[in-house]
DNA sequence: TCAACATATTTATATATTTGAATATACTGA
DNA sequence: TCAGTATATTCAAATATATAAATATGTTGA
């Protein structure tokens, strides 16, 4: 189909409305939509949401959570490097294991209330 | 790797910890784990965000949110069935054209927090 | 130095998602 | 009824993601 424009053709309520939303809100740009589509992205996952909540009082190596969340290894590996990524984590070397901590404490009230539905 | 326990071989703070976090807080169960991780996920996404937003302060039709968002038709709609599977629009019939709605407007805050990285 | 262990990385595979053209369906006015 | 338009659905292709076994790397204590 040809690229639509409201001008020909498509004129639904248009005049009951001073003019068309925008697509952001003020102050924030494309790139933050970016940033923030890939944040939720991070969020949007079981296995992340289950590390990042047993994250919330106190620091896990990865075999801890391998023993909480009984998922092999390179699995929870795998999803460790994705939250950090996002930089909701970060690792901190303490002889062999890797201590893993929250960067934004926030998070976990921020999850509890997705976790409840509250929008 | 074998399935790892605490008990034989890893054993680093533990003895500093109470017992290991849970991986969900108490009430939280594994339905409303996976439902909020699939929320995340419909909100995960740059066009539907974008979509999300400009129905903030009033309903807009598909050919209007071609207009704004600058998309095809066909992808529109099945971002608009995504977001609508996730619960979070409901489309209202007039006419030839298709309305669709927030069904919560507190979605909106809840944007604009996480846009301007705010948990 | 070496064995044992913790973790990261590589690799493969299965599955899901995104995109958009093409097509089908539904509504409206003539 | 028919033509034009709005939207949904189907289909195909490209890309991304999740999972986990296998392997590599790094650390420690003997």
């Amino acid at each position: 189909m040809k690229k639509h424009v409201i001008e020909d053709g498509c004129n639904p309520d248009i005049e009951n409305k001073k003019e068309l939303n925008k697509a952001l809100p003020e102050n924030v740009d494309e790139d933050a939509l970016y940033e923030t589509a890939s944040i939720l992205k991070a969020l949007s996952d079981p296995t992340r949401i289950q590390i990042l909540c047993s994250l919330r009082n106190n620091d896990l190596c990865v075999c801890e959570m391998m023993s909480l969340l009984e998922k092999p290894q390179s699995t929870l590996s795998h999803h460790l490097i994705i939250l950090k990524n996002a930089g909701l984590i970060k690792p901190r070397k303490k002889g062999v294991w890797n201590y893993y901590t929250l960067i934004r404490p926030e998070i976990g009230k921020f999850l509890d209330n997705v976790l409840l539905e509250k929008f």
